[in-house]
DNA sequence: GTAGTGTATCTGCGTGCACGAATATATAAG
DNA sequence: CTTATATATTCGTGCACGCAGATACACTAC
């Protein structure tokens, strides 16, 4: 359904909300931009798995990039329909449903005490 | 993902929603319950495939059924968790974003005048 | 230039869904 | 019991995804 090719439908956008570890990406995103590094960390997937599935959520128009050197940001796209803007408060509410992201949580906190791979700027 | 075994994530909801036939037939839920014969009317797909989609958001515990002789009656379940809740209000949301819900629901309307393919109890 | 790090993409394999067509189940009517 | 109607399921094909692993690309440092 999600092509290779950037799609807005928002039928793409429910898919992209589909997978566990897209959801996880999306919760961590939820305060502030996180370099791929960092994503890896905490999820603990291997980076390559990590990068497809931002790809995915980049193509479905609810992430955006910035690069930096050698680091690429990823954050929120902000809500571009009333729809997204729903699906950006589903966010908050899995948190009751998907256990893994009480512990995203706990881990992306430490990390950003810690400064995490790359540098701020 | 969303196995053929009912299954309860908030993931298989978000899968649920992504395929554009479900989101119409969860929008025409919205006002109250309907057979499968109507809803095959309005959406103008074999009815095979209507009860297809209709297996599938039954097993991710989005729609309920009734039955009566022998009609089977699908309607909106209540919402379940607050991503649940929240995933019902993209219901609403989607009428600006996808063009055949606003159709869909000026045949629904007169349907509901004409009587429908069924006896309503 | 070479080396090294961060990120993206490709390859191969397995699984599950979408669809069309045909068939199966269930209830009702004569 | 036979027929008709309403709904569900199965079969086969094609496609897109998920993962792991290997590799390619981009940028930086030396």
């Amino acid at each position: 359904m999600a092509a290779r090719t950037t799609s807005k439908s928002i039928s793409d956008k429910f898919a992209a909300f589909s997978d566990p570890t897209r959801l996880r990406l999306l919760h961590l995103l939820r305060d502030g931009e996180r370099c791929v590094g960092d994503l890896v960390t905490i999820i603990g997937l291997p980076q390559p798995t990590i990068s497809r599935h931002l790809g995915y959520l980049r193509r479905s128009l609810l992430v955006k990039t910035r690069k930096s050197g050698l680091w690429i940001f990823y954050e929120l796209a902000p809500a571009s329909t009333p729809a997204h803007q729903k699906l950006l408060e589903c966010l908050e509410a899995c948190f009751t449903d998907v256990p893994a992201l009480k512990s995203d949580a706990r881990k992306a906190k430490r990390l950003r005490k810690q400064g995490g791979c790359c540098p701020k700027p």
